[in-house]
DNA sequence: CTTGGAATGTCAACAAGACTGACTTAATGT
DNA sequence: ACATTAAGTCAGTCTTGTTGACATTCCAAG
């Protein structure tokens, strides 16, 4: 069917059978359902504020990466600038974020939490983390480490780049 | 910071380390870069049709649960039946999916694919498949199985549930 | 056998968040 | 001087979600 023979024994720890039509299935289902317990608690703070998942992703961003440019973020997001604009727009005008003139290059806007928007950030990951660190704990340090390997190698290569790149010139 | 203090070389194989708020951001970050990935593949095939995500998703379960009811699916998807309603009549309109009275309850219907539904279903799940079999394989059989570990651990309750009795009744 | 409730479907209106396309303004670089 | 780049804006469209109201059909309990 999926073109491996039950070959377990003859292989030992290297079997493919991790490898089937079935466990790719598991696999694709356990994405779809984790990722949706991912976003429910930050989704339930979000809807009482009028803001949605959009906006959290720039407020995410925009901390972890404090003076990054407009074009930058697109970049990050993966999305036009006119939908990133609406959402900035509203961050801004609410007072959550502050967009600076550049330095070197005047065309430039550097954007910043302000100390409400660094407030509302905390909220939002805070509850995002406490499940992760439920998850991480009840699986524990080898499972995590898998986990990570796996989200990575699924991942675009250029998404791979800018993730790796969060922690390098990350604050 | 997090309240947990350095206690790595006190713990030795117990170490918390991996739970820092700094891992756990990584894990956030990788889960939302890695979910793009996921449905990279799949966006692509269905833009070409003119369906989106909400179709793949009903198609994906109807395939994996034939003859399901529409209050089942729309407690496995989460949405509302008017939403789900819109994506099913479209499907059934273009003879994807046949909606058939229920049995021994008549109110119900009984949802199944038909063969050029069951075509899509393979063409969306070839793709999605092969993306992730990639990953898996890079990462290797332990990764693979901590990976499911920590999304299992992610999930709400009542989402597991139905995850796990998508392989128990499963076809 | 009637009636209440459950399962399904439908209509209308709306909002978030994505998209394209066209255009302006300002600053930079060649 | 002129082309390019960064950012912002206006207008219109699409998908996918939401509420609310309502109709239909059917099962089951009084």
């Amino acid at each position: 069917m999926n073109g491996y023979p039950e070959m377990a024994e003859s292989h030992g720890s290297e079997s493919l059978l991790y490898l089937t039509d079935e466990q790719l299935r598991q696999g694709i289902e356990a994405m779809y359902f984790a990722y949706r317990g991912f976003t429910a608690d930050p989704d339930r703070i979000l809807a009482t504020l009028a803001y949605g998942r959009a906006h959290h992703r720039a407020i995410h961003f925009i901390n972890r990466a404090p003076g990054t440019t407009v074009n930058n973020l697109l970049s990050i997001l993966g999305v036009t600038k006119q939908s990133l604009n609406r959402v900035l727009r509203t961050l801004i005008e609410d007072g959550l974020v502050e967009s600076r003139v550049g330095t070197s290059d005047k065309r430039e806007r550097n954007l910043y939490l302000t100390d409400e928007g660094v407030a509302l950030e905390s909220r939002l990951s805070d509850a995002q983390r406490t499940r992760m660190r439920a998850a991480f704990r009840q699986a524990g340090p080898e499972a995590v480490a898998g986990f990570r390997q796996v989200l990575e190698a699924m991942m675009d290569t250029d998404m791979r780049r800018r993730y790796h790149a969060l922690r390098e010139g990350g604050s």
